[in-house]
DNA sequence: CTGACACGTTAACCTAGGTTAACGATCGCC
DNA sequence: GGCGATCGTTAACCTAGGTTAACGTGTCAG
């Protein structure tokens, strides 16, 4: 079987629903494409990394953090199969992560360097359109988690992620799902004995 | 004197920040903003409404802000000269607004319909990239926010909020503020007393 | 000038969620 | 098999911030 040609396929698709990209270009971005296996609990990129590379999820799932000054592990979203990856700004700017991006499951990407996006961005103008439809859908994620912080408590919260994310239950430990939220581990147990028992 | 020109200058300086436009883009584009005040209190959008213009801020101050469940205001941003301001989304997918933006002083804008900025962004693609700089700028701006409601408390993000938006603590009611930061007006009251007491 | 209203402050009380610690359950690993 | 380490739960206690209400001040309309 082909493996890596059914991955370009699926990636081929995703990019398509954002804009049209002629197949030459689709042909040549393929070309730049690299598999990476990342195994359970490894990062795709460290905090204070300078990413050289985006990715594209295959399978599996990752989880985006940081580590506050108190030393504490806070979560900003979890992705995965069909959805790009990076640290973006960091990517873009070529300074230090200040985030981390970790496997919660053993996965697979397709690789894109820093070097080769630029080139892609230069040599066609659909790039530069499919880029500016991703941002503004990541734009619209984050209005709608700032809406969850600024007027719903935490079990809201965790009633909306679990709506948003269907099944990332049972495949997130609990503590990173608070850590999501923005509560402790504890608060999440309350928050779940209390909501069972209605 | 022709203040409409000045006007004009001023927004390209802004749009220059971003990238490259070629000189008859600019002056295609300056034939399509129109001038728009609007007083304080009055809105320049409202919730509801499907938004047709974007603006960019030559005066003033504004704020972005939408109604819970609860009735509860809570304000997701503030915005003054040399930004643009717009319901991106729903300006941009022609659904009516959750939010809506507010003149919080006497203020003056270049606006653009949503027709005209199909036009633009058909014609070159510079403006596409224009938007794409931009929106990644809104999405970092986002992301620092998320961070705030993550791992500081509600002394923490004032205090960021004073740091970040260097004058507007003179120029924004106390009770807005509060809507911004996520807590009730007499929280701030408290928090104020106990940081001023240091 | 005056009454109404919008705004900030303060106090008293309440609640969601944090903190700490104890207790099982599960899962490697030697 | 046993032994830690990691994870979720529960309980006891604590604190930041919400809620309500009272009070002052400034502003503006009449």
């Amino acid at each position: 079987m082909d493996e890596r040609n059914s991955y370009l396929l699926q990636m081929r698709a995703e990019l398509l629903r954002y804009c049209d990209i002629p197949d030459e270009e689709l042909r040549r971005n393929a070309g730049m494409m690299q598999l990476l296996r990342v195994e359970k609990n490894r990062y795709f990129i460290d905090i204070g990394e300078v990413p050289d590379k985006m990715g594209f999820i295959i399978s599996g799932l990752f989880r985006v953090f940081y580590i506050t000054e108190d030393g504490i592990d806070r979560t900003l979203v979890f992705r995965e199969k069909n959805h790009f990856l990076s640290a973006f700004s960091a990517f873009l700017e070529g300074t230090p992560s200040w985030y981390a991006i970790q496997a919660i499951e053993e996965s697979v990407l397709l690789c894109l360097t820093l070097q080769d996006y630029n080139r892609m961005m230069e040599h066609n103008s659909c790039w530069n359109t499919f880029v500016r439809k991703y941002v503004e859908e990541l734009f619209i994620e984050k209005e709608k988690r700032e809406r969850g912080f600024l007027s719903e408590d935490a079990a809201t919260r965790y009633l909306t992620f679990l709506s948003s994310y269907p099944g990332f239950e049972e495949r997130i430990p609990q503590h990173y799902i608070a850590s999501y939220l923005g509560i402790t581990p504890v608060a999440l147990s309350r928050i779940r004995k209390k909501l069972g028992k209605i």
